[in-house]
DNA sequence: TTTTAATTTGATAAAAATTCGCAAAAAAAT
DNA sequence: ATTTTTTTGCGAATTTTTATCAAATTAAAA
């Protein structure tokens, strides 16, 4: 962690900028929190507890310029929240998701699956692609074994 | 035009909603400009052309109503506002698009290319898939042309 | 056709998410 | 030590979307 955070303080350097403590406790937050699909709000509470000063607007604008950097990737799963995601160590694509219409369960896939539609489309429609985002909404595993279970339960009734 | 609209009247007669002056003229809107993905304001100035006393509560209403009915798509490209785009007749997954960093052109792909990818999330990831979203940002065409003619141009220069 | 009930609408207020403006603080350059 | 540049915190302002509610419209019942 703390060399990843050395990583990305390097290429803030190379850009000019600078590892503020306020950046580098939302970046630990980020961090921390991989796994999650967080909102602006929700990176600033979490942020507070680190460091309680810090002001909403420098999180967004944190979040901002990691986005310009590449380090984080914004998404929208459609309810009226952006959501930062930090890039996958040594992946240089967005990672795919899965979003359970059920549950609200956001998975990952890391691989990617787009390498063949991506020739597609730079040959067929002749566009240079730089990045991609890939979303499917459907019934995860969970849910699904769920639905099975309560479908029985409700034949034995 | 008129005959899609009443298939979509039947549809909504099916759910038990009435297709109103207001929503008829939303609709129409959405079918004249099918090419373009409209924000909530866009829809509601253009209708107000047509039907000037409707409120702008009313076009969103329209349109979440749509939205849930899979008449259209509610898609957000990244800057702040929710696009609709309505579903290609005939075709019942959410086409692909091509955002052009560049110009913000927005090319639309039809045919499903997810088929292939689809069938391995499912088998792999355990994931029942109803529904998707793709998008390539990138260069379009017409921009990856003009930088090359002006690159030209710098050299001669 | 009148009466009644249910749905839909427009206007406006409210909420939620994000950006802006600016003076103060911190860091870097001179 | 002084000046310049960058960054920050705060609150106000903006933007987008949702909620409220009485009035209007439409459908159903009598
Ligand atoms: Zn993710
Ligand atoms: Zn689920
Ligand atoms: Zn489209
Ligand atoms: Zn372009």
């Amino acid at each position: 962690m703390r060399q990843r955070i050395n990583q990305i303080k390097k290429e803030l350097h190379a850009q000019g900028y600078k590892l503020t403590p306020q950046r580098e406790a939302t970046l630990t937050v980020l961090l921390e929190r991989e796994e999650d699909h967080l909102s602006a709000e929700e990176v600033f509470l979490l942020v507070k507890e680190k460091a309680p000063e810090i002001g909403l607007a420098t999180v967004y604008r944190t979040l901002d310029l990691l986005t310009e950097l590449g380090i984080v990737d914004k998404i929208n799963f459609g309810d009226g929240v952006a959501r930062y995601d930090l890039r996958k160590e040594g992946i240089d694509h967005f990672h795919h998701h899965l979003v359970c219409m059920e549950c609200g369960s956001v998975e990952e896939i890391i691989e990617d699956l787009l390498v063949d539609v991506e020739k597609i489309v730079e040959e067929k429609w002749q566009f240079r692609v730089k990045d991609h985002r890939l979303t499917f909404h459907g019934v995860c595993k969970n849910c699904q074994e769920a639905a099975l279970k309560s479908r029985k339960k409700v034949k034995i009734d």
